[in-house]
DNA sequence: ATAGTCTGTTGCGTATAAGGAACAATGGGG
DNA sequence: CCCCATTGTTCCTTATACGCAACAGACTAT
């Protein structure tokens, strides 16, 4: 009664187009009783013949005709849906947005990873975007997210996963020719005399090799959570930077810029996390971008 | 597990019309939690997730997308196809076979009726066909077939509704060129001394006003189970005919022939009967094709 | 802030459908 | 010509899905 019959006429069409109750039974992996009985609740329900029953071979009326003919190929179409949406499952498809904090934007995950990737599978629409409060504005607005590790305690409550992706290291960079002209500072306190570079939030941290940690809270004389502006000025000879390698490395190699100070960042750095809507199954596009990530972080 | 998720593709869509699975309940005469479920199953089915939940509204993932799009208008065909269907019972349509003896054609059921109905339901394909026979050589290819009483008995044992649908009165008639060469009868058995044009059977029932009934078997010098063969014949002077006046009517009418020997057939004729494909439901061209019938018999 | 209302999910008792076997009927093959 | 294989239907037990109600979570409006 409740049906609204989707079954019965399933399994009318596949009668009509197997031409029996058995074949049918046969095509739609259930008894031929089953078929009988919903053929004949689908009549029932319509108030119309629509098979001829001779018990040894059926014939379609001309109601059953006209049914058969309107909807003769709906499995046909079903079952072509689902083998789309099967075929993902071997070649990725579909869109991933990826949320990212605004300090990667220039790294190597978004100049490597993403074209790259991108490269990788041509079915896969990315959709990077940066966000210098995380990704929390909008929940369910992204298929994975880069943040770092205090921020997440925000959305706990909510139904996310998340999963360390691993531990990006911080160092300290300025130009020659501003080291030349400020001197080189030789521990974290001797950068309260020089002009910063800074991150939104100007506390910076250090760890030795032996992991005695401190931290500084610099008087920056510029403020960006935007890479370029940063490596701008620092290539310019403005200041120094706290910054990552993944972030300098194209200015380290050539020579733009030097590391400084690299005994007190050792081992500081930032623990990133990925975060993940709690999603049961993950489309494979999610999965080879949670490699691919993996893979690059393996490598810093 | 067998349902082969049609069911829950129907429940899918319509979240993903409705926006919620509270609406798509409604649109589905079902509880909610029915939808929950089936949504649920049919994820696990295809190891891919179709919806992101936010217990508050729901947005759909891009295999969703998919899906939606390419079965959105499921439910939609199917209603429009169930609704074809029901059309016809308010406004008929299709094929209707109907099986005559030989011998109806030429009558009024053929040059009346037949028209008339043709005329009236211009959506209904007649497939007038006529045997000598009955229409018992291949069953089931007839909607209605008219049969006199005896023929029946031979299908009594297959699936076939009857019933009686009136009685055909039969009559004697001749040209007047003929009776004034050859003298009128005046009871049955003179007939064996005059020219008779006979249907295939030459045994010709009487039966008076008061029910006596005899029967005389002829000597036929034509045989057809045509009327127009008969008809040519008798008009030509050529004998006398056992026919009916559905039959003879037009040429009763313009003086072409007379009725002879009246009384002698005043309750004689053949009891018809009407045979349906014992079909549960009866589709509106057939119930209409019978209230026809039943309205030309009675004016007979 | 905080209560309220609506969301989708889940547990449990009951009604309904599934599945196998037996049945009547029919057409084909020897 | 008759037997046999196969058809669709029906019966009956078991398994499944339904539906109601209670639940936890989240957005809204005061």
């Amino acid at each position: 009664m409740s049906h609204h019959n989707l079954l019965d006429i399933e399994a009318f069409l596949s009668v009509a187009q197997q031409g029996g109750f058995t074949a049918a039974g046969e095509q739609l992996k259930t008894s031929k009783s089953v078929i009988s009985r919903r053929v004949k609740r689908l009549e029932d329900s319509l108030g119309v013949q629509l098979l001829m029953r001779t018990t040894r071979a059926i014939e379609l009326t001309d109601e059953g005709r006209l049914l058969s003919e309107s909807l003769g190929d709906l499995r046909a179409r079903v079952l072509n849906a689902e083998k789309r949406l099967q075929a993902r499952r071997a070649s990725p498809g579909g869109r991933l947005r990826v949320s990212l904090p605004s300090y990667m934007a220039g790294s190597e995950i978004t100049d490597v990873l993403i074209p790259a990737f991108s490269a990788a599978h041509p079915g896969v629409i990315l959709d990077v975007r940066f966000s210098e409060q995380g990704p929390l504005a909008s929940p369910r607005s992204f298929d994975v997210a880069i943040m770092t590790r205090p921020r997440l305690h925000r959305l706990a409550d909510s139904r996310l996963r998340q999963r360390k992706l691993g531990h990006l290291p911080s160092a300290l960079y300025a130009a020659p020719a501003y080291l030349e002209a400020h001197g080189m500072p030789h521990q974290p306190e001797d950068l309260l005399e020089h002009r910063c570079l800074s991150y939104p939030s100007p506390v910076w941290r250090f760890s030795d090799a032996a992991k005695n940690a401190s931290e500084v809270q610099v008087q920056p004389i510029l403020f960006s959570g935007n890479n370029h502006v940063l490596k701008a000025a620092t290539v310019a000879g403005r200041g120094i930077v706290y910054s990552f390698p993944t972030v300098f490395r194209p200015e380290l190699e050539r020579g733009e810029v030097v590391q400084i100070m690299a005994p007190y960042t050792a081992t500081a750095g930032l623990d990133l996390r990925v975060l993940l809507p709690d999603a049961g199954y993950q489309p494979l596009r999610t999965t080879l971008f949670l490699a691919a990530l993996d893979a690059l972080m393996a490598s810093l």
